[in-house]
DNA sequence: GCTCCACCGGAAGGAGGGGAAT
DNA sequence: ATTCCCCTCCTTCCGGTGGAGC
């Protein structure tokens, strides 16, 4: 037996304590502190690259919130947390926040205008202070830059029509350039107070790891060492303590499988090959049908030859397009999706010239290629041309 | 220094699909 | 139910370009 609970390595687990964290938490319950005496807070805007902890943290301090709600006798106060990608548009925010409020609304029907109406006047018949968090705030306003600055425009203001309520917004966001998209007058009222969460540093990381070993594992179980390598990887990741965690929880399971009985450096490091293989995995997996059409021919082409542009692959994937019965896109086109696998770190391309002989990008791959032909060989159109 | 290759990548616009408004 | 709107994906068109070879 290895693990003792695995749920505490969840992403959406909260501990009782957060180490490295302290100096966030207390300021952000001093922020939030007047709402137990009826008082607006200030809005906050919290910034941080993923894996830092900003999610974990409100949600810890809210909780706390709600105890000394409860100890208090406090009952004016109300939250709201929404996960603006989860929700994906302002409509489906909206009703999320309206269902905190046990306002009903269906899932479509109604204008974005009427639920909004519904929402105010089910914010006046609670009479309360309402925190509202908008978690990933920044999917909002990518996914429709117009209609999510309108709906944060509008949420913002909505203080100005209450009179036996009040609104106060926490939001969330992994992009650190959002101020470019939010509007000024939006971006103003959200960030009356601003957090910034540093990404975490190896020390840091093994803090938290050996506190969540504790409660996840069996005493002994998991080793010093393997606990650094599980932080000295993440740390090396922009310091996310979510790929900490799940690099921790993966060497568990290895170790399980094999039937150790500790978790050993070894198998950290063979927890962040599976990881990484199964997300790249996962990501060319998902790629639309022509990106992997582009990826087929590249990958071909690589058995042969390392000098490839744009041309060799465009005529390569015209060559399986006609094999496959299909008509394939246009030079444009691929050339763009080309771009995209080389942003994605599956290919590597550059723009270089050739003098007399033109202007092209020189493409390889970038990634594991054992991994692209697992993928390629094993997909229904892919094999056709891999296996014939 | 000029030419000219082979493509780059911006712009505009169309198909089509899904959700919102009426 | 129907119309409207917007987004995504894609095409076509086209001006732009770094540098080998003359």
């Amino acid at each position: 037996m290895i693990f003792r609970d695995r749920s505490v390595l969840r992403h959406d687990f909260i501990p009782d304590k957060l180490p490295c964290r302290e100096k966030e938490i207390e300021e952000l319950a001093s922020i939030l502190a007047p709402a137990l005496r009826g008082e607006l807070p200030s809005n906050v805007f919290i910034y941080g690259k993923p894996g830092t902890g900003k999610t974990v943290v409100v949600r810890y301090v809210l909780t706390e919130l709600m105890d000394a709600m409860k100890e208090l006798k406090v009952n004016y106060v109300r939250l709201g947390y929404t996960n603006c990608r989860r929700a994906g548009t302002p409509y489906r925010v909206l009703s999320e926040l309206c269902d905190t409020i046990d306002v009903k609304v269906p899932f479509t029907g109604l204008a974005t205008d009427e639920v909004f109406t519904r929402f105010k006047k089910g914010l006046e018949r609670k009479r309360c202070v309402f925190i509202a968090v908008l978690d990933e705030i920044d999917a909002l306003i990518r996914k429709n830059r117009d209609a999510g600055n309108e709906v944060l425009y509008r949420l913002t203001r909505i203080n100005v029509d209450l009179k036996k309520s009040k609104v106060c917004f926490i939001g969330i966001t992994n992009d650190v350039t959002l101020n470019e998209y939010l509007d000024g007058p939006v971006l103003s009222c959200l960030s009356e107070r601003e957090l910034v969460f540093p990404p975490y540093d190896a020390t840091q990381l093994s803090i938290i790891l050996r506190e969540r070993a504790k409660l996840a594992f069996r005493e002994g179980v998991v080793s010093e060492d393997a606990i650094k390598v599980c932080a000295a990887l993440a740390a090396r990741e922009h310091g996310d303590a979510r790929k900490a965690l799940d690099l921790l929880r993966v060497a568990g399971e290895i170790a399980e499988r094999k039937g150790d009985s500790m978790v050993s450096e070894e198998h950290v490091l063979e927890a962040q090959k599976e990881l990484e293989y199964g997300h790249l995995f996962e990501a060319i997996k998902k790629l639309p049908l022509h990106s992997r059409l582009v990826l087929l021919s590249v990958y071909l082409l690589e058995k042969r030859t390392h000098k490839i542009f744009t041309g060799d692959v465009y005529s390569k994937y015209e060559d399986i397009c006609s094999m496959l019965d299909m008509s394939p896109l246009s030079q444009r086109r691929v050339s763009e999706l080309i771009n995209e696998l080389d942003s994605m770190g599956i290919l590597n391309v550059r723009v270089v010239s050739m003098g007399r002989y033109g202007r092209s990008k020189k493409i390889s791959i970038a990634c594991n290629k054992k991994v692209v032909r697992d993928v390629l060989s094993g997909d229904e159109w892919c094999s056709v041309v891999l296996n014939p």
